[in-house]
Order: structure tokens, then C-alpha cells, then sequence
DNA sequence: CGTTCCCGCCACCCG
DNA sequence: CGGGTGGCGGGAACG
């Protein structure tokens, strides 16, 4: 009917009629599958799985193998999917593939098996649709489902009809990195906390506050309304091509990516985005049909995305139930770009590709209006709108760019060598064999990673920021529940909004811009304050759900990770007697809770101070001639915040479960101890710092060990951690202790496993102060300058340790008069996690 | 039964 | 206007 856009009745109707008329085909249905193969056909799953088993075999491709040594051996179903049937095409036709054969992602797997991860110029990369959907012997249609995620990670791009072509995984940390500002600007991070948050509104029901607030963030939602994201020189090749840029599935795909890049265990329950995705449009109506639909395409994507081992599905339990859900396997996509570009290198910055650099006109077209409205909101009808106008106005811009040539642009050197070096990182990473899941998550592994970067980023110091650091586990053969427990490794990114950096770095000819299509009146939306600024103490999806935790599911809880787990059984004992006895006295979630609720009270949202700090529109042209709006609040934001005001936003406990800038929900006590609780349990090291709040660590404590400066807090470090202590309920409120654990905690936080702690506290203690001496610190931290441009380090020390967002995203403590500790900028994490996570 | 998701109709848009 | 694209949702397969 009308809420059709397709005149769906007509197909029914026809659809009916042919039924009717030829009753052996069903028209609209699908197939069903022909009752019964024998039992031993080839084509059984079971086989299917006796082929895989076999299969490790020689003709599957090097990459294959790769990951299949990545794979855990007694895995083996797990990676059934990933292999792609081995034997000629002759016994296609007498078997009746079974649904799972024709399914999307080994449709994908085969797809991929087709062109290398890394190609070369050299090779022939051109990817003709019909011959491909001929050759895997699928329609057209199954095709274009699988270019059209690529497309979205600029794994491949169209070239003209028909035609599209492959650059692999060249593109892809660039593109992830984009994504994930891009998702940070639009503060999905809130945005999923806000869904969370209204599964169960019921508990909470306080005042217009929270109304204030969903209405606020979902009609500044609207701003997500953008489309495509681009990356410089990966612009629409063929103007011709351009049309359905911001058409679903390539933007869905590239928006449920973000979701996964900005959450912190990077889970994301289909429900939750699904949900997010279709809030964007028109958040009213929550048409079931239409949720289904979104689930449906999700999975569709999902399942290309798991081909290229992105992410992989897990099961969320909460209080309803288990919730299916993907958790991010892919690399660990820094903030910051910078460091890809190491000018560091003789390399020096890599050709800029002129080829591609849209004309001035064409920049000066891509203006956009800016609209100053704050609160500006439409009608869908009218959004729909100004889409199609600004749709057609882009194709009138790209007309006379027209189809540029391809060979130049396809390959074009938009990465240099450093680039794809890191990109290669994760699968050097994964190649190292594979030991037990435990073992793979545990500290050896990090422990190596840690000294890794740590001397790493002391050669990059030239580099305004932390180079990019992949995470260890990408291919994913241990990814378990632990993961969760570990969103990223020390140092390596502050899951910020790399906005800030990036923001800046645009001015760099290579520098990774990205290009995102806003609609003229949704520009000044674009981030306003950063959404990685707020504490989470709990993982949102389960925080949301759970409303009283008893011990009992705690205890459960922890256990069913248990087994998983190096620490079994209870938790308690597997705690370093440090921590066994703190925790213990910890009624803390008790305490914790009631102060919080107190807290929230005070200080919900108080919708700060708007953008005064929009020092200007912050438009500026990027290499890529694409205007793109800044994130200018991030850092102008950030200078932005007068002490009071962060203070006022940051006291202490308050600032673990709610914080106004953030606009966090606040939480029960119960669902505190719930959460954090648990987290205790699985992480030996409780303290579990943000690469933010690592960052801010060492930089204050070593400020105040070497000459004191700037901070305004006596002894910042204690005051980390006596922050994180308290708020994760180590200690009580009251309890103070001394600064110099926290070099020794934040190591440990890395660490899975106590065994070893003393020594790699050790390790990683010398590798922090050796790296100090290198470079002799400059601990600024609190500096509240929002530089313009980009800046260089100081020292190697400095540009390590600050966040990849820039000096000014350095968190800052301080101490406020009241005697409480403040925490501004600066992000402590806990060990945020499901209650439960499990591989399927 | 709930979840997963293949199939293919048909609206759209491009050349 | 024909053909490439790809939104969309029924309902089968799967678990």
C-alpha cells in the first residue's frame, strides 16, 4: 500500500497469478529445496565440512592458508565457511546445493578468493560483473550484494558498467580509520548508548532530562544522514557511477563498520544497529516490517564482512536472551592517521595524486551552505528533499570530471609504503602460530606487542602522533570472549575520536581525509563534542539490560567466561592477592551506586555550552578538493571547556556513569555490579585503562617525576589511580594511594594473566621509563591549546603518549577544591564487556 | 519455533 | 527505452 514505495501490490497480484497459473514455480518464494540427496552427496553439510577438513589443502590460495594456520586447528567448523569448494565445477549441477552452499558469504569467499588481498598494479584487477556472476555461477544480482560492501571499504571500486575494480586491502585502513572519525562525529557511541538505554526505559524514568536528552540526540541525529564516505583519491571514478552513492547498502555497510569502530568491545548487536540505522531517517516510525528489513540487509552485509574476516558472529546474552550480535575481528583502527603517513620515512609523503584532485570548480561547488541552526529539524519529506536536490546536484558536479583515467587513479599510490606495511601488520600478527585461545591472549603476546610499540613510537617520534598499531588478534582465531575485555591494547589508540587529529592533518597532501557527502543543513552538526569523551563504565549493551544483578548471575556470569578464561572458577582467586582483598571489602558496587544515582541527579545533562567554541564554519579544503566540514568542535571544544566547567562535568564518581558531555545514561548500582564486577573477574588486571587514559598516565607521572609542569593536580598520577581504583570499586572512596603504582598498573592492564605480572610490570615498567629517559619528557598535560595545524612532537616521548587526538586531547587531572579528583578530556575506562559473549 | 537469509520481482536510473 | 542496479520483503532452510 501507500507505505510501499514499490507497488508491491501489483507484485503480489501478479505474483498470485503466476503462482495460480504455474504452480511449479514459485515466482516469489524461495525454492524449496528438493527433498532429499542422499545421504552421503558430496554437497551435505557434513561433507561440506569433511571437504574443509581435507581441505587445508594445496589449491587453496596462500592467503587461505594464511588464515587457516590463523585458525585455531580444532576449529575446524568454524572455519568451514571459509573455504571455498575445491573441485571443478563438475559436480555443481547434479547436486542441489543446499542453502548454506549458495550462501552469501561463501558466495564471497569465492569472490575473494579471486583477486590477491594486496594487488598489484601490475595485475589485472578489473572485475567484469557478468564474467564473475557467470563464473561462480550465481546471478548478477548475488554479485552486486557483495560489491556493494566492498565498495563501502574501497576494497573495490566501480569503475563504468559492469565494471569494477579490485584494490584489495590497500585501501583498507584508511578507509576503516575514516569510518570510524566519521562514526565518532556522529556519536554513535551516545547513540547506542541511547538505544540501550530505551530497551528498558521503563526503570528509569526520570524527568524530562532523559526526553531532553533522546530528543537531542536523535534530532541531532539527523546529521548522520550523511552519505558515502570517501577517501581522497577514491573518488567516484566515473562520474556515471556517482548516482546511487548514498544508496543503502554501501552506506549501511559503511555505517554499521563505524558502530563497530567506535564501541568499545567492539560487539554490535544486530538490534542495535539495525535500530541506528534506521533512526537516522525517520526515528518515529519503528515499523516492524521495516526493522525486519534492515535485519535482513545487516546480515547480508554482515556475512560479506565476515568473509573478509572483519568480524565475526557472537551471541550477546542479556536479560532477554541471547541476542545475536558481531563482534569486530578486524584491525584496530586508530584514531589517528597521521602515523600512516610516517614523513619520518625518507618516503616522504607520497606523490600526491593530482590525477584525482577534483578541479577548484569543482570544490568551490562542493561548497555547502552552512546553515547556523542549531536544532534545525525537517521533515523527512523535506530531507528527502533536499537529498534528491543534492544528489542531482552531484551528479551535475561530476559530469565534467568525468570517467578519469582508470590505470592512473586505480592504483594510485594514495598509500605509501608504510601504509601497507601496517596493513600487513595484523596478518604477520595472525601468522604466528597458533596456540591455545588462552595463550593467544595472553601477555606474551602483548607483552611483545607492548615493547613493540613502545620503541616503535619511540622512532616515530618525529611522527605529531602515535603511529597506527593493529591489534595483535585481527584474523581472530582466539577471539573469545576475553577479547571484550581488552578493546585495545595499551597505547595503542585512544578510542576517541581521532577526530581531533585527523581534523587537523587534513593539510597534509596524503594525509587521510575522507569526504563525506552532508547535507548543506546538516554540516554544522557535525560533532560537537566528542563522544569518546565520557566515561563508559559499563558495556552498553548489557549495561542497559540488566536492571538487578544478583550474585548469582554474576557468579554465572564469570563462570560461563571461565572457561574461556585463563582465571577459572572463581574469579576471586584468580585475582592477584593485591587486588583479591580490595575487591573483596568492595561492597563497593553498593557504594558506588548510591553515590552515582546521587550524582546523576545533580549533573544530567546540561546540554553544554553550545558551539561558541565553533570558533568558524572550519571548512577547509582537503587534498582530495572535496570540502569537508571539521569536526571543529572536537578540539575547539575541548580548548573550549573552562576548568569549572570540566570539572563540573568530571567530578569523580559522577563521571563514571553519567556524564553530561557525553550524554551517558546513567546506571543503577546494580547494573553496575553487574558489569564491572564481572570485568574484575575475567581481567586479572582490573585496572583497565583507555589508550587515553594510559596516555595521560605516563605523561603525568612523569611530569611530576621530572619537572613539574603544567598540571594542576599535585600528584596526577595517584590521582589516576585512585580514580580508576575507586570507580571500578577497588577501593573506597576515601583510599588514596600512591602515584607510582599506576606505572606498574598500566601495564598490567594489558596483561590477562597474573603469572607473569611481576615480570612484565617489570618489562614494560623499564620499557616506559627507558623510553622517558629517551626523550626526556615534556609532560604537558593539560594544555588546552587547540592548535590549527598540525604540530610536531616535541619529543618522541611526548608524541607517544599523547593521545592520537592531539596535545589538546591529553587528558588532564586535576584536584578540585572540594578534594575530589577531577578528570577532564581524559577517558578511564573499565573493562567494559558483555555479560556474556559467546561464539556460536 | 526463532533465526538466518536466498530468491527474484520490479522500481530506478543511466546511457 | 533497454538494460544494469539494487531495494525490498516473502517465506524456505536451518538450527
Amino acid at each position: 500500500r501507500s507505505v510501499l514505495k514499490t507497488p508491491l501490490k501489483q507484485a503480489a497480484t501478479s505474483h498470485s497469478v503466476l503462482t495460480e497459473i504455474q504452480p511449479d514455480c514459485q515466482p516469489l518464494t524461495t525454492p524449496t529445496k528438493p527433498t532429499e540427496i542422499l545421504p552421503v552427496d558430496p554437497w551435505t553439510p557434513t561433507s561440506n565440512l569433511k571437504m574443509l577438513i581435507s581441505a587445508a589443502s594445496p589449491e587453496i590460495r596462500s592467503r587461505e592458508q594464511r588464515r587457516e594456520l590463523s585458525n585455531n586447528p580444532g576449529e575446524v567448523l568454524q572455519a568451514k565457511h571459509c573455504l571455498q569448494e575445491h573441485l571443478s565445477g563438475d559436480e555443481y549441477e547434479k547436486s542441489q546445493p543446499s542453502r548454506k552452499e549458495k550462501s552469501l558469504g561463501l558466495l564471497c569467499h569465492k569472490f575473494l578468493a579471486r583477486y590477491p588481498d594486496y594487488p598489484s598494479t601490475a595485475e589485472n584487477n578489473f572485475i567484469c560483473l557478468d564474467e564473475v556472476a557467470e563464473e561462480l555461477n550465481v546471478e548478477r544480482r548475488r554479485i552486486y550484494d557483495i560489491v556493494n560492501v566492498l565498495e563501502s571499504l574501497h576494497m573495490v571500486s566501480r569503475l563504468a558498467k559492469n565494471r569494477y575494480a579490485w584494490h584489495g586491502r590497500h585501501n583498507l585502513s584508511k578507509t576503516l580509520q575514516a569510518l570510524k572519525k566519521v562514526g565518532e562525529e556522529n556519536k554513535y557511541t551516545q547513540q547506542i548508548q541511547m538505544i540501550k538505554k530505551r530497551e528498558h526505559e521503563h526503570e528509569f524514568d526520570f524527568d524530562g532530562e532523559k526526553n531532553e536528552e533522546v530528543a537531542r540526540s536523535f534530532g541531532s541525529n539527523e546529521h548522520s544522514e550523511m552519505s558515502f564516505v570517501e577517501l581522497p583519491g577514491m573518488e567516484f571514478r566515473a562520474a556515471s557511477v556517482n548516482s546511487r552513492k548514498d544508496k543503502s547498502l554501501r552506506v549501511m555497510s559503511q555505517k554499521f563498520v563505524m558502530l563497530f569502530l567506535v564501541s568499545t568491545p567492539q560487539i554490535v548487536s544486530l538490534e542495535v544497529a539495525a535500530k541506528i540505522l534506521i533512526g537516522e531517517d525517520q526515528l518515529e516510525d519503528l515499523d516492524k516490517s521495516k526493522f525486519k528489513t534492515k535485519i535482513r540487509r545487516l546480515y547480508d552485509i554482515a556475512n560479506v564482512l565476515s568473509s573478509l574476516e572483519l568480524i565475526k558472529k557472537v551471541h550477546v546474552t542479556e536479560e532477554r536472551g541471547r541476542k545475536p550480535a558481531f563482534k569486530w575481528t578486524g584491525p584496530e583502527v586508530l584514531p589517528n592517521i597521521q602515523g600512516t603517513k610516517l614523513e619520518t620515512t625518507s618516503m616522504t609523503h607520497p606523490p600526491p595524486p593530482s590525477e584525482s584532485i577534483p578541479s577548484k570548480e569543482q570544490c568551490s561547488k562542493n561548497l555547502f551552505p552552512l546553515k547556523g541552526k542549531q536544532n534545525f529539524t525537517r521533515h523527512p519529506s523535506l530531507i528527502k528533499l533536499v537529498k534528491s536536490i543534492e544528489n542531482d546536484r552531484r551528479k551535475i558536479q561530476s559530469a565534467p570530471t568525468s570517467p578519469i583515467k582508470i590505470s592512473a587513479i586505480l592504483f594510485s599510490p594514495l598509500i605509501p609504503g608504510t601504509d601497507q606495511n601496517l596493513s600487513a601488520f595484523p596478518n604477520e600478527m595472525a601468522q604466528v602460530p597458533a596456540i591455545t585461545k588462552h595463550q593467544l591472549e595472553g601477555q606474551s603476546k602483548k607483552a611483545k606487542e607492548m615493547k613493540m610499540k613502545l620503541s616503535r613510537s619511540a622512532l616515530d617520534c618525529n611522527l605529531s602522533s602515535p603511529e597506527v598499531v593493529l591489534k595483535p588478534e585481527p584474523l581472530c582465531p582466539a577471539a573469545g570472549p576475553q577479547q571484550a575485555a581488552f578493546p585495545q591494547p595499551l597505547g595503542v589508540c585512544s578510542p576517541s575520536h581521532g577526530s581531533v587529529s585527523p581534523v587537523i592533518l587534513p593539510q597534509t597532501p596524503s594525509g587521510v581525509s575522507y569526504t563525506i557527502y552532508l547535507h548543506p543543513s546538516q554540516a554544522h552538526t557535525v560533532t560537537t563534542y566528542s563522544p569518546s569523551f565520557m566515561l563508559q563504565p559499563l558495556p552498553r549493551a548489557n549495561v542497559t539490560g540488566i536492571k538487578s544483578i544478583n550474585s548469582k548471575v554474576v557468579n554465572k556470569v564469570t563462570t560461563e567466561e571461565g572457561d574461556s578464561q585463563i582465571a577459572t572458577g572463581d574469579p576471586t582467586k584468580s585475582l592477584t592477592t593485591k587486588e583479591q582483598p580490595a575487591l573483596k571489602s568492595e561492597a563497593s558496587s553498593q557504594r558506588c551506586l548510591k553515590r552515582s544515582q546521587a550524582l546523576q541527579e545533580n549533573h544530567l545533562p546540561k546540554r553544554y555550552r553550545s558551539d561558541k567554541e565553533s570558533l568558524d564554519p572550519s571548512l577547509s579544503f582537503f587534498p582530495s578538493g572535496y570540502l569537508i566540514p571539521l569536526a571543529q568542535c572536537t578540539h575547539g571544544n575541548k580548548a573550549g571547556f573552562s576548568n569549572e566547567e570540566k570539572a563540573g562535568i568530571c567530578s569523580l564518581q559522577h563521571t563514571a556513569y553519567s556524564s553530561p558531555v557525553a550524554g551517558v545514561i546513567p546506571m543503577t548500582g546494580s547494573e553496575l555490579k553487574a558489569v564491572n564486577i564481572p570485568a574484575f573477574h575475567i581481567t586479572p588486571l582490573n585496572i583497565m585503562l583507555s589508550p587515553t587514559s594510559i596516555a595521560a598516565a605516563p605523561v603525568l607521572s612523569n611530569s611530576s617525576l621530572n619537572s613539574s609542569n603544567t598540571s594542576s593536580a599535585p600528584n596526577p598520577s595517584s590521582s589516576v589511580l585512585n580514580f580508576t581504583l575507586q570507580h571500578v570499586g577497588l577501593i573506597p572512596t576515601g583510599v588514596q594511594v600512591p602515584a607510582n603504582p599506576v606505572l606498574q598498573h598500566v601495564p598490567m592492564a594489558s596483561q590477562p594473566e597474573n603469572s607473569e605480572n611481576m615480570n612484565l610490570q617489570e618489562k614494560v615498567r623499564k620499557n616506559i621509563l627507558q623510553l622517558l629517559d629517551h626523550g626526556g619528557l615534556t609532560g604537558e598535560c593539560s594544555a588546552p591549546c587547540a592548535p590549527k595545524e598540525p604540530r610536531m612532537p616535541q619529543t618522541p616521548t611526548e608524541s607517544f603518549f599523547r593521545t592520537p587526538g592531539g596535545p589538546n586531547t591529553v587528558p588532564s587531572l586535576s584536584a578540585n577544591s572540594d578534594g575530589t579528583n577531577t578528570v577532564s578530556q581524559g577517558t578511564l575506562y573499565i573493562p567494559q564487556r558483555k555479560l556474556e559473549v559467546s561464539e556460536d
